[in-house]
DNA sequence: ATGTGC
């Protein structure tokens, strides 16, 4: 049953869902009108949200809130752990631990430019990506992929798939250190098996990029970029595994919820508390999804770098690692007391604040690199954390469609699409025609204004512009 | 997002 939803501006780029019965907080959101256009359905959503038990402060959503699975995409909701607070799978989403990864190349635009088709060409061969089976690796046994559930990123590094400083750079150096290997389902495992090191489809991509503008160049140059520079963006998560895991754990919350007296005014809410056997054995299956989507980054980084050292002579360094797609057992002050908060991020990505210990040391004082992908003819945003703390230290994660893929693939054919992008000097490397018509740009926001939403609520601040010179899809 | 449906 939905929720009627009063909307009241509170401030520019902010506002209050007051709380009613059955709402145990209010809903805040951050967007302009323009963005909130069309946004009925995830506002019902939010206010939907500020039901679960033990949530504390608000139902956040950010500037690019959609409707999603249960919670909106682009939602932020925190739980208190030691107050019967809830996890719910739906709160992170079917592709747990999707995320973005930055790497800059030591090379600007002009220099690189004659090297771009045989990059192209290379990225081409060396990126799986689609629906289905196909990745990097190819594994030896089980035992490999519960290695890759545990040690992430790290476990691919440790096999020769990177360098120390991308284990540094990465969200929680690399892997979460509280993954459960035996709550992922043998099926879960059997999907997650053949797909290690693959892009996937819809919105996920390899971009080539270059830094087109910079707004605060300190901030840039900590983080490892500077104007004209080429780097290499990749969206992707945690492919079937992911989606198994959730699926797997959604049906066992919605049996056990009426065991611990909850109910939810949306079935796709399903949760039970943190501190509950159903609750742990979520958040251990999702950590290993989480472990599994950065080693996916990882080995696609690995491909990407052969790539640029052989046809461009070039290295990538990494700039940052993060996921928009996941819960964190994270430590927050909510009235007056510092409370163990279950923070549920689904599209929408963390962003620490400078001098936060959980930063990297190069970085620390300027605050969290906030990596934030567009689409693909205009331009993907560098940002960084602030202080301030609202919304758990959370921001947009990006541009957020419009348009369904029916009525986007309607409005242009793929091949129409990558004529016009090659027109405008973009190398697109599509697996699927009808793939890349969906995600034409005219089915997202614009992209700057998410991001200007998000600084105007004083959620981040902006760093660096970077816009396409090629796109891989599946 | 997704072996694009339960």
């Amino acid at each position: 049953m939905a929720l009627a939803v009063d909307l009241v501006e509170d401030s520019p780029y902010r506002f209050r869902i007051p709380p009613r019965a059955p709402m145990r907080v209010p809903g805040v959101v951050f967007a302009s009108r323009d963005l909130l256009a069309d946004a009925e359905q995830s506002l019902e959503q939010v206010a939907n949200v500020a039901t679960l038990p033990g949530i504390v402060g608000a139902s956040y959503a950010m500037p690019d809130v959609h409707w999603g699975y249960g919670f909106p995409i682009g939602g932020v909701a925190a739980t208190d752990v030691a107050q019967g607070g809830v996890v719910s799978p739906g709160g992170v989403g079917f592709d747990i631990s999707c995320g973005v990864r930055l790497l800059a190349a030591d090379a600007d635009g002009r220099q690189f430019q004659p090297a771009l088709p045989a990059v192209m060409d290379g990225l081409d061969r060396a990126v799986p990506r689609g629906a289905g089976p196909g990745g990097v690796w190819r594994l030896t046994g089980p035992g490999q992929l519960e290695r890759i559930l545990y040690g992430g990123s790290r476990y691919a590094v440790e096999e020769g798939h990177g360098e120390e400083r991308d284990l540094i750079r990465c969200e929680d150096g690399g892997a979460v250190g509280d993954a459960d290997a035996a709550q992922v389902s043998a099926r879960a495992r059997e999907r997650g098996l053949a797909q290690v090191g693959s892009l996937g489809s819809a919105n996920h991509f390899l971009e080539v990029q270059q830094v087109a503008e910079v707004y605060d160049e300190t901030v840039a140059a900590a983080f490892g970029l500077f104007l004209g520079q080429v780097c290499v963006m990749i969206h992707c998560g945690s492919r079937g595994l992911g989606h198994q895991i959730c699926t797997d754990h959604v049906r066992a919350m919605d049996r056990a919820m009426a065991r611990y007296g909850i109910t939810v005014p949306d079935r796709q809410l399903a949760c039970t508390p943190v501190d509950s056997p159903q609750g742990r054995d979520y958040l251990g299956a999702m950590a290993a999804a989480a472990n599994y989507g950065r080693a996916n980054r990882q080995l696609l980084s690995h491909a990407a770098r052969g790539v640029f050292r052989r046809a461009a002579g070039t290295r990538l360094s990494l700039v940052y690692d993060v996921s928009h797609n996941l819960a964190k057992i994270e430590t927050h002050e909510v009235g007056g007391r510092r409370r163990r908060l279950c923070v549920h991020r689904k599209g929408a990505t963390r962003a620490f604040p400078p001098g936060h210990p959980e930063l990297p040391a190069d970085v620390r004082e300027f605050g969290q690199p906030v990596l934030i992908p567009g689409t693909m003819g205009t331009a993907s945003y560098v940002l960084t954390g602030v202080p301030g703390g609202d919304a758990f230290f959370s921001t947009c994660h990006g541009a957020g469609r419009v348009l369904s893929r029916h009525r986007a693939a309607r409005t242009v054919t793929g091949r129409e699409l990558r004529a016009r992008l090659e027109a405008s000097g973009i190398a697109v490397r599509p697996k699927s025609w009808r793939g890349l018509a969906e995600e034409t740009p005219e089915a997202y926001k614009d992209v700057s204004a998410v991001v200007a939403a998000s600084e105007g609520a004083g959620l981040c601040r902006t760093v660096a512009r970077l816009v396409p010179l090629g796109v891989v899809k599946g």
